[in-house]
DNA sequence: TGAGGGCATAAGCTGAGGTTATGAGCAGCT
DNA sequence: AGCTGCTCATAACCTCAGCTTATGCCCTCA
């Protein structure tokens, strides 16, 4: 019916705006396409897969006439990708990467219980870097079943001194009490721009007074990176805007709303794209701190929860 | 049937080894979790993506279901995340992001005529920076048609100066013949080695003779990161493979095979997350080319080539 | 020339996700 | 108090994308 009459409804409401689930094929699609791409051939890939080998061709070619595109060269060899299909399936590779990592995250969320390896992060290692280790370490050991608590560094020292996490990770400017720790990576805050801003042609370093006296995006009070940009500033910061997340300032500094501070985590993308441009600072200014792992003081961790430790840089 | 009699087939084979599409909500599912988080009711949401509210309602529900979290917060007043889905919202705007980057290329990809914008870009470009910069001129100037085609250098010249591209994206050594340009962003080379090689610790940096003397993970010859490597060590590379893609080359440097040479634009998430280590050289080493955009000499460009081209860093 | 791997087509089934219609909770105004 | 307006949930129904099996054709290689 809706094909019939006049496509009332639906049709005149155009798809909405920015929807990508109608433009992009779904994961399935770019699964199968890589797997394409590398066994190099249809019915191998759907046999990885697990669905039948006519399941995969019509889906290669269902998703070739939506994108409009050829991307499989098929012969009666075997099929390889075609140069587009090529970009196309390296595209398809992040979005497919993206999604094994919201996987891991989300996995580790849900498994609380009875799990082998019970980890608490503070958010930005949750959000940011536990993922991608969660997923080496998968590989390695695989069936490692992993639980993951994040919440802020006393809470997460709190349940590795509790018993109650086998490993933590940690933001914090010192060391909680009574743990032993390891520096696995580094925070670097960035003070970031849009492109447009004066900041972005600027050669002279930004001085630590004018990053105080200039009005900045920051996060609330009270949040990781607010204490390490107050702490290198020896006082307070001015707030041109407080958001209550780090992709709001991401976005707000991106509109050209003024300089942000972030962390060179956060925004590694939109540097190496250069929708932000990192602003250069002077020595003196001191916006890097230690990310650690916490365990319980006296023993190294064994098992799994060393095995994650050394992925993560010893 | 399936259901009934043993659970053969399908079920013998569990739904595969990597086979994320059944463990990850679909795109549509994590754009409206992004509506919620954004607008703050699930109504709005659906009004936003044009469903109606019960299925938002259902299609939310049943990711919760499916991941075994609670996400979001219902109240009578309307709708907000919990911190849960913060964290998961986090994860998904990362693949939701992806995708848009897909959704962009692939579209240009396809707009081969007709379009008010054609770009001939060379592959690292198109494949890193050209989506980030389709999507932020489509904010600015939304409806601008975009086509793109991929090549070599020499091809990407060759368009510029017969008009069949308004605009270029080169990574070559030297400005070609005839075409006015300007640099748009830097390629570095980085030596990336598996955080367990040797390398990875090394304090002194390592020098020219000795990456030549090297065994390296390398693209194939003729290649442009090859050509650069070659070109900074004033003769030949020493292979120990050779590859025919960059994520090829990512692919076995991670699993330790040894030094891979690469774009720091396609290892950036690597080495943010540790899997990859970049390798301190001697300052006498030169691994950057710029990226240049070229047109045809004379005129500047102007209307959408313009725009874009100011969006790239002017 | 026959065997085997690779892809395409055909016909039929299932379920996820969509719709409309309706109910029920809570806030705030009149 | 009660009405209005916003929120979300439930119910019954529909559609189509994507899966399956069965089959055929094409090409290569022994």
């Amino acid at each position: 019916m809706s094909s019939s009459s006049s496509g009332d409804r639906h049709d005149t409401t155009p798809p909405a705006a920015g929807v990508l689930a109608h433009r992009v094929p779904d994961l399935g699609a770019l699964e199968l396409l890589l797997a394409v791409a590398r066994l190099g051939s249809l019915g191998r890939a759907a046999r990885e897969l697990g669905i039948s080998q006519p399941a995969a061709s019509s889906r290669v070619r269902s998703m070739e006439r939506h994108l409009g595109l050829a991307l499989v060269d098929r012969s009666p060899r075997g099929s390889r990708l075609t140069d587009t299909g090529q970009l196309v399936a390296d595209w398809a590779r992040k979005v497919v990467e993206a999604a094994a990592a919201f996987e891991a995250g989300t996995r580790a969320l849900k498994d609380r219980r009875d799990s082998r390896l019970r980890v608490a992060a503070s958010m930005t290692i949750a959000e940011y870097l536990l993922p991608g280790w969660l997923i080496a370490l998968s590989e390695r050991r695989p069936g490692t079943a992993v639980s993951l608590h994040a919440g802020n560094s006393a809470e997460v020292a709190r349940r590795v001194r509790s018993g109650e996490a086998d490993l933590g990770f940690v933001e914090g400017l010192s060391v909680p009490e009574g743990l032993d720790s390891a520096v696995v990576a580094h925070d670097l805050l960035l003070v970031v721009v849009a492109p447009g801003h004066p900041w972005a042609r600027r050669r002279r370093p930004v001085t630590g007074e004018e990053l105080a006296s200039t009005p900045l995006i920051l996060r609330e009070e009270g949040s990781g990176t607010r204490q390490v940009l107050e702490e290198a500033l020896g006082g307070v910061a001015r707030p041109l805007i407080e958001l209550s997340s780090t992709t709001a300032v991401k976005t707000a500094a991106v509109g050209g709303a003024g300089p942000a501070v972030v962390s060179e985590l956060a925004v590694a993308e939109e540097v190496a794209a250069r929708r932000l441009v990192p602003v250069g600072l002077d020595a003196g200014v001191r916006l890097r701190r230690d990310l650690r792992a916490v365990w319980p003081g006296g023993h190294r961790p064994v098992g799994p929860a060393r095995e994650l430790l050394s992925l993560t840089r010893v």
